[in-house]
DNA sequence: GCAAAAAGTTAGTCTGTACTAACTTATTTC
DNA sequence: GAAATAAGTTAGTACAGACTAACTTTTTGC
């Protein structure tokens, strides 16, 4: 009991870069609440399982997670915490970059993985004040507010759309800078309409209206498409 | 000889925070190419003496330093340009956080202070683009340009000035936020020209007229303040 | 319902960066 | 130029965060 650090409960202030890290793939994994297991962790953060059963260990001990040895982990709330603020930094900087400073969008992912953990509340308020408080960052995810509230609609992803049904793109994974940059040439972006036309059997190509366009993508890249369901005018053919 | 590592020579990739904050306040000492002696790294630092004497020795095997025991150090070459790097990161960062995010030029500091270790070029370079690629930042201080040239010329201190001489104030310290709110109070900012007045003995108040104001301030106020001389119209009156 | 596979943990090690305490070398001062 | 002081170094320790290898627990498949 060493009775130096802040234990217990209460706001935590500055989290190493490490552990705002295993926070935010806590979060990701349990979609906010759900468990996480070590292995899914290990392979988010690119570590070894054991790195991670280590560093649950301490995370549990300072109250952010709550641990059951052999039986992952969840956040507590002060995890949470924790970790939507971390997201909101990480997608309003995000953001910034993209209108402020011009990046492409398939480029921001990376800058913002590392200021994320060197940015103040500060600097993250100016930023989103100065580009008109965004709700989304530039591949539809949607920003916590400062208080930590977050739209935590869950949509459906290409992959699982009918054919025949129309929607609207509102979000699309934001990790892989060569799928952005694909997704773009396809202008599968958020809020671009989509229509499923055809779908492969067999986990085949899936053909989509997009615009006056007609493409096809693998079962792959649309399962990474996020949409919200706009009409199912065929739906009823089954 | 563990082999694994890029030893020697040619441009090193991504040091870490801690290391990029020792060659920053070694440049610092010794003004680009003087020495350093341990303790002043260690006092810069805020660090014990002793972990000066550690990280040095390492900074020496990467080739960042010319080292003798018991004699200080000075940067090499290498370890000059990691230097010019991250100041010029650090004070774009400032030039920038001031002109596009409105932020007050005492808090700069602080925050470009742990920006510095993780915003890449191209984000520093974007930056110093949006905001008209500034020669200074917002402290006078100047920015290295991305090739490493730096404006070396050194002024001379208020503080040093003789009565009756005119100067145009270019730069003042950049660390004590309270400091920069006085300084900005008196109107004592870069670009403002300024006249000793009077200076009463014994490192007493220094009398200066800024515009139509007269004012005095301590010598150790006057010490932060660098000037670049412009007239001195009573100086042959001694 | 038990054996094999998968998942998770511990033990021991490494690196970077810090510390304190004790010692050594340089510098200053009389 | 020797004693006192200042400056700097080594030795040993700590902590965060990572690793591999070996072990344990849980889950799965028959």
């Amino acid at each position: 009991m060493s009775a130096t650090r802040d234990e217990g409960s209460g706001t935590r202030e500055s989290l190493t870069g490490p552990v705002e890290d295993y926070l935010k793939a806590i979060y990701a994994i349990g979609k906010g609440t759900g468990a996480a297991a070590t292995n899914e962790i290990a392979q988010r953060l690119a570590l070894a399982p054991a790195s991670v059963s280590g560093m649950v260990r301490r995370l549990a001990d300072q109250g952010l997670l709550a641990y059951e040895r052999y039986h992952g982990v969840k956040l507590t709330e002060s995890g949470r915490r924790a970790a939507l603020r971390t997201l909101r930094r990480h997608r309003v900087i995000e953001a910034y970059l993209a209108e402020a400073l011009g990046y492409p969008w398939d480029r921001v992912h990376p800058e913002a993985e590392r200021l994320e953990h060197a940015a103040s509340d500060e600097l993250v308020d100016r930023m989103a004040a100065t580009i008109g408080e965004p709700e989304v960052d530039p591949h539809g995810a949607p920003i916590p507010t400062r208080d930590g509230a977050v739209d935590e609609t869950e949509y459906r992803s290409l992959a699982e759309m009918s054919v025949g049904v129309s929607g609207s793109v509102v979000r699309v994974s934001d990790e892989d800078p060569d799928m952005l940059r694909y997704l773009a040439e396809l202008a599968i972006v958020p809020g671009k309409r989509v229509t499923v036309k055809a779908r492969a059997p067999y986990d085949g190509p899936i053909t989509l209206a997009i615009g006056r366009q007609e493409l096809s993508i693998g079962p792959a890249l649309a399962a990474q498409v996020l949409v919200a369901p706009l009409a199912d005018r065929a739906a009823k053919r089954g």
